[in-house]
DNA sequence: GTTTGACAATCAAACGATTGTTTGATATAA
DNA sequence: TTATATCAAACAATCGTTTGATTGTCAAAC
């Protein structure tokens, strides 16, 4: 009584559980045997659905990145007519991104793909390249002025992006999840509350 | 014409290239091969050492708390003598330890510690508990009112204490090195201005 | 309705490579 | 001599991967 033929199952069982080791104990501190194990499926199906561990890490990286992208498209409108904008407008396109980008975190990013997101950002070898990021530096870049290169712009949107993901992340480390769950709501609105004062400060 | 004898060389030299690997790579990501062939260390040193690689990893993060505890020690008195302050005075206290604690993490700590201490934080196994960390805690609960275990104190604190050390995360992340240097000192004194800000807001 | 063949899915077992660790011999300095 | 330091070599264990056999499924042929 197996079930069999076309089965997606194994295969988003192991990316479900290796998605949660991933970002519990990094890409080298998983054995693939730790996966089956967990996911109960046979060693071998990884290398046959994935072609192999590495492959398996790539795939979840890529459901993130599709991830992301979706959550960009929101802005791709605005990117068009950037420059028709006026300084004003700009910077509440800048506070509504905020809002957006706090949702986003909160509701379509799952607390496991958190985990290995964070993990990712720090790995040296990482190829993520977010379109959210690099949006948002065109349009702070154009706020301030052309300078796209300028560095303190630069610095001051790792800052921004920063206050956006981090007090997320902090709470994963430090509080257990029943207490996150409970004071998720509230804590969203003052992330929010913070970003725009925060940006309309800064110009 | 090999040097022998009480050689704190040979320890010396595989502690620092291990911090620099474990910070780069992770625990798991390091092979104490790839130590020794760094270091120019024979394999069984590490063991001859330290007892193993579990324990040359302990031992670093040894060196980490003995930093932070040193770093604590600051605020030592402070503490002692916390309720006969007023609230101004807290207030004001929590600006200068925000002002040591950038300080600290800008010249103390080791670009490599920095990155060792990240990747801890983030060790689900990680038995760090940081006596700054508990003490910024106690003094926020001591002006907001005596709730220690209020958690939308403890949610403040972790967002500050997130303001303090994130940035320069990010920076490790999102910059070169030589850009981060050349804009190290500028940032320093945005982050403590904006910190000082926050910090008066919220209370 | 039954049989057949093709294919996807699963499995236990074994593969060579790499892991952390230990060993026993050797070299150096007190 | 004695104790510390270093070394090449071997250790068992675990790693990711591959193999070859077996299973269940479904459409086509009978």
């Amino acid at each position: 009584m197996i079930e069999n033929k076309t089965n997606d199952n194994s295969k988003q069982k192991i990316i479900a559980v290796a998605t949660k080791l991933f970002a519990q104990k990094g890409f080298d501190g998983v054995s693939i045997r730790d996966i089956c194990k967990q996911a109960d499926i046979n060693i071998s199906m990884i290398s046959y659905y994935f072609g192999g561990k590495k492959e398996l890490y790539h795939s979840i990286t890529e459901t993130i990145i599709e991830k992301q992208t979706e959550y960009a498209k929101a802005f791709i409108d605005f990117d068009i007519q950037l420059n028709k904008l006026s300084k004003k407008e700009k910077i509440d396109m800048l506070c509504k991104i905020t809002d957006k980008a706090v949702d986003f975190f909160y509701s379509t990013v799952s607390d496991d793909l958190m985990l290995f997101l964070l993990k990712e950002q720090q790995n040296p070898n990482a190829q993520l390249n977010s379109p959210t990021i690099n949006f948002v530096k065109k349009l702070i870049a154009s706020i301030i002025g052309k300078k796209e290169n300028d560095m303190e712009t630069v610095l001051k949107t790792i800052f921004l992006i920063s206050q956006i993901s981090s007090p997320r992340i902090f709470m994963f480390i430090h509080l257990g999840q029943q207490e996150q769950k409970s004071y998720t709501k509230k804590y969203i609105q003052i992330i929010k509350d913070n970003l725009k004062k925060y940006i309309k400060e800064m110009f």
